[in-house]
DNA sequence: CTGAAAGCGCTTACAG
DNA sequence: CTGAAAGCGCTTACAG
């Protein structure tokens, strides 16, 4: 390549000095218009790239933003992102995500990464097990961060996310007022914010309906179509012989209806199955699938606009925002029948 | 937040020079053992943050590589970035990942954030339409790349792909052996490499096995699931009453048998489908996808691996590497059998 | 084994 | 409206 062009070689081939191109350039009304004209086209003629690195050592803003999830693959977060893509890129800022599959320590040399790079902010969805001390690494060194998906005890950031415990008894009301008393829950974890809420607000529907709560109906564990897919043997071996399952997400729905077909029975009639999160393919499954949208799109665009406000210099007012959820009702649900 | 620790803060508060600190933390063995240790331990105790900025700007390297692809929602892509990240991650660089969705223009704004960045490489799997100006980019400016899933002509650098034309003409010769005469093509297009090459290795196993190729038995356009999914209607009207569906990728597969399954026929039986990619998901599809598995971990390692041989100095050959597709049997496909 | 000094390419008061 | 100069926080020859 040909030697580097940089604010001084435009300027001396102008006869100008740096400071007059570094104004020209961010459009400063300070230089008369048509300099700024000519300043211009001489950047582009001469293939000039902006230093970023250069001005952000100067000025100590960077314009990047980092996003750091479980996983990007799955699409619940896909959805986020998306959502968070579009309004970064609307205020020029880039953006650089990592997936911590639930690994502290790999969460953590995302956040060190990111403090070296000068990073303006952080949006998470903490991993399983953060320790409040790498919540404050961010703050502390100056980097606001906004929490998504999932809270933290003890972490009074602003947090966006679904209500989960009235969007889980969403599902289960709508699976009790088909007639279903016995009713599985597949999937999820006790270990984060998320889990715990959608599994009580299982509970608190089932408690309500006067149903008695029976732990064995509780498959903990399956987060994937895999998981859903393979917990499908178990769920269909239990001695209650259930009806109807209530899944952590989409995914593990769509894997578990995939398993039952598999055995020969027809969901939607024989086994009523709801999801959790209303993905894209909720609705083209077959049998389309029941679900609670979980407002993904939302929690995206309202993170990042938290974040922007931040850096913008007003201030969100911090702790959990919840999204409320919706009941989306399609052909995986269908009137209690008994089993065989 | 606290006074910012920099390099002279730490040689300060231990009477040494920042040249002797800078070279301790980067573990040089100029300097003395225990004046190492010493200084990594006050570094640890004031919170010091390496300022990366600082250091790319004076060693013009910034252990950044950037990565494009048209969608990462899309699991295919999916799959080669997460073979991508294992290999990046062992080597210590920090990824910096986009979409494109095939606008030109936003691939051309992320080379030139990214070059802005002083990012080592990028690795890219090119829009449609990518004019050969916006590639030169990259390397006139002194950032190497290499291309992933499709290629362009007259680019001649260094391509990781599969070889689509000789994996579909597998899948089309599998329903050829397994009876099938009228066999459609759904989903893809001739805008990209890949497009082409599918469509010419799906015209070729027709010739070879002497099937007259019929136009209006390809069915351009779907990618995605929804796109398989609403072509079914298409597909089930055609006038020719095909007994067999190629299809563009898995996603296009999975849905255009959820679309056969809700007209009430059973695929592997009545219809044979097959898909493109082998994602996880074909093998838990119902019925399980027969498809072609396209080596995405593959693609992905290979190329993280020929741009890091590359910033150490070695040169990879330029030029296309096809990586072998193989074909995987399920239970989507199965034995001609007449349309009613 | 350690230090003094220059320089990476910007931006920003300040002066004119 | 334009310029001279300092400084952001590192690293790297060079000297000792």
């Amino acid at each position: 390549m040909a030697q580097k062009v940089k604010l001084s070689t435009i300027a001396e081939s102008l006869g100008l000095s740096t400071a007059t191109i570094s104004l020209a350039l961010r459009d400063s009304p300070l230089v008369a218009v048509d300099t700024r004209e000519k300043i211009k086209e001489q950047a582009r003629a001469l293939g000039y790239i902006y230093n970023r690195r250069a001005a952000s050592l100067r000025t100590s803003r960077s314009g990047i933003i980092g996003v750091v999830v479980h996983d990007i693959m799955n699409p619940f977060y896909g959805e986020i992102l998306k959502a968070i893509e579009t309004e970064l890129d609307r205020s020029r800022h880039t953006f650089i995500l990592s997936n911590h599959y639930d690994s502290v320590e790999k969460q953590r040399m995302f956040i060190e990464t990111l403090l070296q790079l000068g990073g303006d902010g952080v949006i998470m969805s903490p991993a399983i097990g953060t320790p409040v001390e790498d919540m404050r690494l961010t703050e502390d060194n100056g980097m606001p961060a906004v929490l998504i998906a999932r809270s933290i005890d003890g972490v009074d950031m602003p947090t966006y996310r679904g209500d989960d415990s009235y969007g889980i008894s969403l599902a289960t009301n709508h699976l009790i007022g088909l007639g279903h008393r016995t009713i599985a829950m597949i999937g999820g974890t006790d270990q984060t914010s998320t889990g715990r809420d959608r599994y009580q607000g299982y509970v608190n529907a089932l408690r309500k309906a006067n149903i008695e709560v029976d732990p064995d109906l509780r498959i903990p564990g399956p987060r994937t179509m895999q998981g859903g897919f393979e917990a499908a043997v178990h769920f269909l071996s239990l001695p209650q012989k259930p009806t109807a399952a209530v899944c952590w997400n989409d995914l593990v729905a769509i894997g578990l209806m995939n398993g039952i077909g598999r055995a020969g029975l027809v969901v939607g009639q024989d086994i009523s199955v709801t999801g959790y999160d209303d993905l894209e393919q909720a609705s083209i499954a077959t049998p389309s699938l029941t679900t609670v949208s979980n407002g993904q799109a939302e929690v995206g665009r309202l993170a990042a606009r938290a974040l922007l406000d931040r850096l913008a210099g007003s201030h969100e007012p911090d702790g959990i925002h919840l999204i409320k959820p919706e009941m989306r009702i399609r052909q995986s649900t269908g009137p209690y029948r008994p089993r065989a």
